[in-house]
RNA sequence: GCGAAAGUGGCGGAACUGGCAGACGCGCCAGACUUAGGAUCUGGUACCCGAAAGGGUAUGGGGGUUCGAGUCCCUCCUUUCGCACCA
């Protein structure tokens, strides 16, 4: 009987469908477990990058389930989104029509897989029944003021003809094509993120469960530094000051000058009363044009020029000049620095190109640097010096004198800036969820009424792909009555940035069909947290920090109890060919249903699995798909040469059995040992490779022992006259095997489950493994009962014993020290020193 | 520039708390069974010396700690990733 996968891919899934294996509700009475990972951008077909993922996720899941766990684990699809509707205005086919396309596609890709997902949760985020809840909870922030609109300068794409997030911004470039991103002043829907910027922060601790490196991500991305705003008077200009945030006001008896960026409000003011105006804006005009890019990244020299008005230290009470300079970023702190050259590099650069005076104040070991013999600025801390009555103080408690000071005297105060900015979600493009605010010019702006919702997308008739805001053009959308004066009013025609879609789909998943909430609480108390998420780095800080903020907003709202929605994360690594990247357009994809066809979706979720761990990247090879297809075909083989001897009633378990010879003995201990470890590896190591290694230790041990057998190996049984096996088998024999097939075939049942449930039925079982348990061990059992001790002399290996695994340390000694071996290179000389070690392992130190 | 992770056979990778480096797989070599083998089974496969027994050298380079280092420390090199004038 050959091994055939294509036919058990068909029967099992449809087994498992009509019977419908995954699908779950909530039981209080059993622990559950969420499996999740990142739902899918539904482009056409899944390659097999993408499905990597899908397949570690159901290793997960399915062995949960065997251990009795009650798990979710659900699927869906991110189905608002730019392409769908640039293909639209090249296809003209409407980006409905050819998302539902994909997504029935893809989720064919995915059955076929075996994925165990509970189907009947599935969601599409372009379901007005879905986008509804977006509406829904827009509202509930702009209720809050966590949503709110303002005019402000934005990033830009060109090419994409609409604004990014900052997270979305890649190295001056839109994160989805890589286009410079141009800045544009515009009004625009903001989320208040920066409102939970501490506690998005301080929560990373508690997040055991993940990557350093994506909490590191997160830190810097929020970028919390400690400091303070002084505010500096303007000389003759009794009206206005300059405000400064600094993290080292230790070092503000050396502020000699202060930057304003180009971008700064108070700089229209000052050109206007400059002497020479129009050269004054024209410098402004030529800072500001400069490649933001290139200024932000420092690739550009530093340049400035002197306004003529000069600030007040407000410490040393010194009149300072005011310059403006390029390299001053606007939108961060005050916009405004006050500048220590001697102590900060680049006012130190800024400083000794123009000529401004360079003046120390902290030192650090006694002496003071001489300002005119430095080659670089003194950034660390230290002792003040020339710095009044705060001279002689330690950098630490200076600033806590000086804040002190400053906020007695009204001039300052200690702050927190972040890097982290509020989350512009508008987007000038049609295929997302609009924006439920209705502008009146009476009322200002309105949302709409909760019993109004959804705003529903209105089919476009065209898609030219130009202009701004696709619904503008639409007037039955634009022109409404306003909720409250039913006056004239006109709608928002901007949409919702699809990360709005993705921040929430977990928790929709508990209850997907709820049409009176976007989620019964009882429900997501019970599976949220997630337990399990898998997905790609390139989210570490767009959706994960988005979905931690809407996490703490559900909080707020009290419909969760829980402020982190993923406990433990994965971040799985890319699947490359030929050494990048797959990728449609470097032609380079790997299709999954091809290799279904060749060798089985059990062969496919094997390799994957086997081929590195699930962090790093790979690189595809067929050939390590054939060698996973050869080994099930093989353990096939195997089941097929046991399968009339051990399928018989009566037998009993290896427990009962008392003389079990030593081959019988060596197949348990392996039997057990293997359950141990990929026990281990699945559940605590997250490590699949190794699981799957050690099954195919065991399965090469079967075959050795079915050498010594009667009937003699798998393969040889095309000889053997197949009528009388079975019967010229040993009791024990049969119970050792049975045991050992047993346990092999439900550890399997993860990663190659048709395969594995077709075996379990050959073995008589009734029961589809969605109602089998995963094999325990023996720890007793598992453990050698003869060891091998190699025997160290100076550092190299120079003899074996072989003892019993009770041996004690004192055994050791005395066998190690009577070995033949050892002797030759003990005799004449002395043994300095033994030790024994835990292994075992015994060193000896001969002189 | 700063920070993090990593560097192991021809290849993917293993080695859990410092204890036999190279598990398992791919590839390759040989044998068996065969009309045949690109099926299957068995054996071999880090490198160097040696007919063999055996010996020596090896985890990016150099140094150190230790009875013992792929693993810990220092230093340098390379790669990948993240950050990059954030005051």
């Amino acid at each position: 009987m050959d091994y055939r996968p294509q036919e058990l891919d068909r029967k099992w899934q449809q087994h498992w469908a009509s019977s419908r294996a995954f699908e779950v509700s909530a039981d209080s009475s059993r622990p559950k477990f969420y499996c999740l990972e990142m739902f899918a951008y539904p482009s056409g077909h899944a390659h097999v990058g993408h499905v990597r993922n899908y397949i570690i996720g159901d290793v997960v899941a399915r062995t949960k389930r065997m251990r009795g766990y009650n798990v979710l684990h659900p699927f869906g699809w991110d189905a608002f989104g730019l392409p769908a509707e640039n293909a639209a205005i090249q296809s003209g086919i409407h980006p409905d029509v050819s998302t539902r396309g994909n997504i029935a596609h893809m989720k064919g890709q995915l059955q076929r897989l075996g994925i165990s997902y509970a189907w009947e949760r599935e969601l599409a985020t372009c379901d007005p029944e879905y986008y509804k809840w977006n509406q829904w909870l827009f509202i509930r922030m702009f209720e809050r003021g966590l949503a709110y609109r303002r005019r402000s300068s934005v990033n830009w794409c060109p090419s994409c003809s609409t604004v990014l997030a900052n997270e979305q911004v890649v190295d001056g470039g839109c994160w989805r094509c890589g286009t410079p991103v141009e800045m544009r002043d515009l009004e625009q829907w903001f989320f208040r993120i920066t409102a939970f910027a501490d506690d998005l922060l301080d929560a990373t601790v508690s997040l055991t469960g993940w990557p350093e490196k994506v909490l590191t991500m997160q830190r810097n991305w929020i970028g919390r530094s400690e400091g303070a705003r002084v505010r500096f008077p303007i000389e003759g200009e009794a009206a206005v000051q300059v405000e400064v945030f600094t993290t080292r006001i230790d070092t503000i008896y050396g502020a000699t000058f202060v930057l304003l960026a180009p971008e700064h409000p108070l700089v229209s003011g000052l050109a206007a009363k400059s002497k020479d105006p129009v050269s004054f804006r024209q410098q402004v005009q030529a800072f500001r044009a400069q490649d933001r890019a290139a200024r932000i990244s420092g690739e550009i020299e530093k340049q400035g020029f002197d306004t003529g008005f000069r600030a007040i230290n407000p410490f040393t009470h010194e009149p300072v000049p005011i310059w403006i300079a390029n390299f001053v970023l606007g939108e961060y702190g005050t916009g405004a620095v006050m500048a220590v050259p001697a102590h900060d590099q680049r006012d130190f650069e800024f400083a000794r190109k123009f000529n401004l005076p360079i003046r120390v104040v902290v030192t650090p070991e006694g002496r003071p640097a001489r300002a005119d013999r430095m080659t670089e600025a003194a950034e660390a801390y230290g002792t003040l010096v020339n710095s009044g009555e705060y001279s002689g103080l330690g950098s630490n408690e200076a600033q806590k004198r000086m804040i002190a000071t400053a906020k007695q005297r009204g001039i300052g105060e200690g702050t927190a800036q972040y890097r982290l900015k509020d989350w512009g979600i508008s987007r000038q493009r049609y295929w997302g969820t609009p924006i439920p605010m209705i502008y009146c010019e009476k009322d200002g702006i309105v949302p709409v009424p909760d019993e109004q919702l959804p705003v529903e997308l209105p089919k476009l008739a065209r898609f030219s792909g130009r202009g701004d805001s696709p619904l503008a053009q639409v007037p039955e959308f634009v022109n409404v009555r306003c909720p409250k004066c039913a006056g004239p009013a006109r709608r928002e025609t901007d949409t919702m940035d699809t990360f709005v879609d993705s921040s929430w789909y977990f928790y929709r998943f508990a209850d997907p069909r709820n049409n009176t909430m976007p989620f019964d609480p009882a429900a997501v108390k019970y599976w949220l947290p997630v337990d399990f998420y898998s997905g790609g780095v390139e989210h570490a800080i767009l959706h994960l920090i988005y979905s931690r903020f809407f996490a703490r907003v559900f909080r707020d709202l009290g419909l969760v109890d829980h402020s982190e929605p993923f406990t433990q994360l994965l971040t799985q690594g890319m699947v490359l060919k030929d050494g990048v990247v797959m990728s449609k357009s470097k032609g380079n994809v790997v299709d999954p249903d091809t290799m279904l066809q060749k060798f089985g979706a059990d062969a496919l979720r094997l390799y994957v699995m086997f081929v590195a761990p699930p962090e790093k990247e790979v690189e595809w090879t067929d050939t390590g798909l054939e060698g996973s297809f050869r080994f099930l075909a093989r353990v096939w083989r195997l089941l097929d040469r046991w399968r009339e001897t051990i399928g018989g009633e009566g037998i009993g378990s290896p427990d009962t059995c008392e003389s079990l010879n030593a081959a019988e003995r060596a197949l348990r201990r392996k039997t057990h040992d293997t359950i141990r470890r990929v026990t281990i590896d699945i559940e605590q190591r997250r490590q699949f490779n190794t699981a799957v290694s050690a099954m195919m230790e065991l399965v090469n041990e079967l075959y050795a022992f079915g050498e010594r057998t009667a009937t003699g190996p798998p393969g040889r049984r095309a000889e053997q006259d197949a009528g009388h096996v079975g019967e010229m088998e040993r009791r024990e024999t049969i119970c050792v095997v049975r045991e050992a097939l047993e346990a092999l075939i439900r550890l399997l049942a993860p990663f190659a489950p048709h395969t594995a449930e077709e075996m379990w039925e050959i073995l008589g079982h009734g029961a589809s493994f969605a109602a089998v348990t995963w094999p325990t061990y023996d720890a007793v059992v598992a453990r050698a009962e003869e060891i091998v001790v190699p025997v160290q002399i100076n550092g190299r290996v120079r003899s074996r014993l072989t003892v019993s695994a009770e041996a004690s340390e004192q055994d050791l000694e005395r066998l190690a020290l009577a070995d033949p071996a050892i002797r030759s290179y003990t005799t004449g000389k002395t043994v300095k020193k033994i030790v024994v070690a835990k292994g075992p392992l015994v060193s000896l130190v001969v002189r």
